[in-house]
RNA sequence: UGCCCUGUAGCUCAGUGGUAGAGCAGGUGACUGUUAAUCACUUGGUCGUAGGUUCGAAUCCUACCGGGGCAGCCA
């Protein structure tokens, strides 16, 4: 006999003989001839009541039936009397495949946070991180679904990556060499070209340039993977591994981008609104109140647009006083951020010609010679969620550029190469994966959206 | 990396210088439909670790270790 999942049984029209349920106990509660068991097998939020009475026949032997345990149910599907439930399985037969001690350590209790961190192969067990994992789930399918129904094609670049300076943070090495005797050169240095690649090598921060290449081939395309940093960086916002989903677009301006951007988090916040409702309900009632309204927001709403120049004016005429003070030519802070998308605007907002002098080499420079063509989505609870920018696509200015950010001609010679060969105008933007997890769960550490989180001094 | 908070029973916490507590979980029993079931009884602690102050330290001081928050950096 199958098993039916308890979302299929739950969704029953009528009565059911003879089916089949199979899942782990969540609470038992015993009366003096029967027990009640709550099922759930991780298919639904919600779980599957089973009755059980002395007329099953193992009924002694089914008191090491606990919390944690799982269990088969064989029995009939029917129409629940108690309150609570619309349907229950009376069992005929029932068994307890593998039992779980009272050292089991998810009670039937709130427990803290930071205490199911501590036992993160047992906590998508509980109900809410059941939730937030169906939801992840579902969230990283409507990513594909938007880009492969949009006509994106989707490019798996390399983890590891021998370009050292990609554009973001801090690198993890990628080495097989003994670092108890490491290979020296003459002159003392470590010598990489007896190392596994012959040359020093990392784990990517982004797939952005090598989906230049592709976007300037086959048009539009996307990343959708893992992405390492490794920057010191204590707040519940940062994992030294995280998911990244990275599109690129030939024969796109910045504005083209920033309307791609803010299409891209409507389209994905309404599948989840409409896909994940019984998951999204223990979130709207546990875990944010505000999080129904401002997800509603998001996708009725359009984005608000500034300029950094006039951001600047916005935050400079603001009766506040600000921890870092307010300058052109400094870059936001955090306390800045919020402050434009949750207390000005109180809506996403999207800002872009940021100054040059504070961003990577690959942005495209404005015809005023002191902004670039870039942009950040910002979001009310989270601050920044998508950054991206119109790519330098001038060959000249793009040397020009990278000489003056120390970016090697010579490594970066394919690089521009995709600027000396048919060059086009090209945008393309990043959005943290967990980021975009939370701002949709309203979970406000990153830690608890991601199945086994690595941060420093954690792994 | 900087600043701040925190560590007491399996879990969540109270206890601020004078013999270690509660709720929940666990155990035993009761109960004919429960819903974080209920009721009665009950097991359970080197108070993070190491020093120090004191007649006396969970409580005050120092260091270390663990957990968390904010900021910077970013996604």
């Amino acid at each position: 006999m199958n098993r039916t999942e308890i979302v299929t049984l739950l969704a029953s029209e009528s009565e059911r003989e003879g089916i089949l349920a199979q899942g782990w106990v969540r609470t038992r509660r015993d009366s003096k001839d029967f027990f009640f068991l709550e099922l759930n097998d991780g298919s639904c939020l919600k779980n599957l009541q089973a009755v059980v009475t002395r007329d099953v026949p193992n009924f002694e032997e089914l008191k090491a039936i606990s919390t944690g345990a799982s269990v088969s149910v064989v029995g009939k599907l029917i129409a629940s009397q108690g309150k609570g439930q619309s349907w229950e399985i009376q069992a005929n037969e029932v068994t307890l495949i593998g039992a779980a001690d009272d050292s089991f350590p998810l009670q039937k209790k709130r427990h803290s946070m930071e205490f199911l961190r501590e036992i993160s192969h047992l906590r998508p067990r509980a109900n809410l991180f059941g939730a937030i994992f169906r939801v992840r789930s579902r969230l990283s399918f409507s990513i594909h679904r938007f880009f492969q129904e949009h006509g994106f094609f989707h490019v798996h670049t390399p983890i590891i990556t021998s370009s050292d300076c990609e554009g973001a943070g801090d690198m993890f090495k990628v080495t097989t060499i003994d670092i108890d005797k490491p290979p020296r050169s003459e002159d003392g240095f470590l010598d990489f070209s007896r190392d596994f690649f012959a040359q020093p090598t990392y784990l990517t921060v982004s797939g952005q340039l090598e989906g230049e290449a592709f976007a300037t081939s086959l048009g539009k395309i996307y990343t959708f993977g893992p992405t390492f940093r490794a920057e010191n960086s204590h707040t519940s916002r940062h994992a030294s591994e995280f998911w990244m989903v990275e599109p690129e677009i030939a024969f796109c301006d910045l504005q083209q981008d920033i309307d791609w951007a803010e299409k891209f988090v409507k389209w994905v916040v309404k599948d989840i609104l409409d896909t994940c409702k019984e998951d999204l309900e223990l979130f709207f009632n546990f875990v944010d109140k505000g999080l129904q309204e401002r997800l509603q927001f998001v996708v009725e709403r359009p984005f608000h647009r500034v300029s950094y120049t006039e951001a600047v004016e916005i935050l400079l005429a603001a009766d506040r006083k600000w921890e870092y003070p307010v300058e052109w030519g400094a870059n936001l802070q955090s306390e800045h951020e919020r402050y434009l998308t949750e207390e000005h605007f109180k809506s996403p907002v999207t800002v872009y010609d940021y100054p040059k002098d504070i961003k990577p080499f690959y942005m495209r420079i404005n015809d005023d010679g002191k902004t670039v063509a870039a942009m950040d989505v910002l979001v009310p609870g989270i601050g920044e969620i998508v950054g991206g920018s119109q790519r330098e696509e001038r060959l000249e200015v793009l040397l020009e550029n990278m000489k003056k950010h120390g970016i090697s001609e010579v490594d970066y010679g394919w690089y521009a190469d995709l600027r000396r060969y048919g060059s086009v105008p090209h945008a393309g933007f990043g959005l943290g994966f967990e980021r975009l997890l939370m701002f949709v769960t309203g979970v406000a550490n990153i830690r608890d959206v991601i199945p086994f989180a690595r941060t420093p001094g954690s792994a």
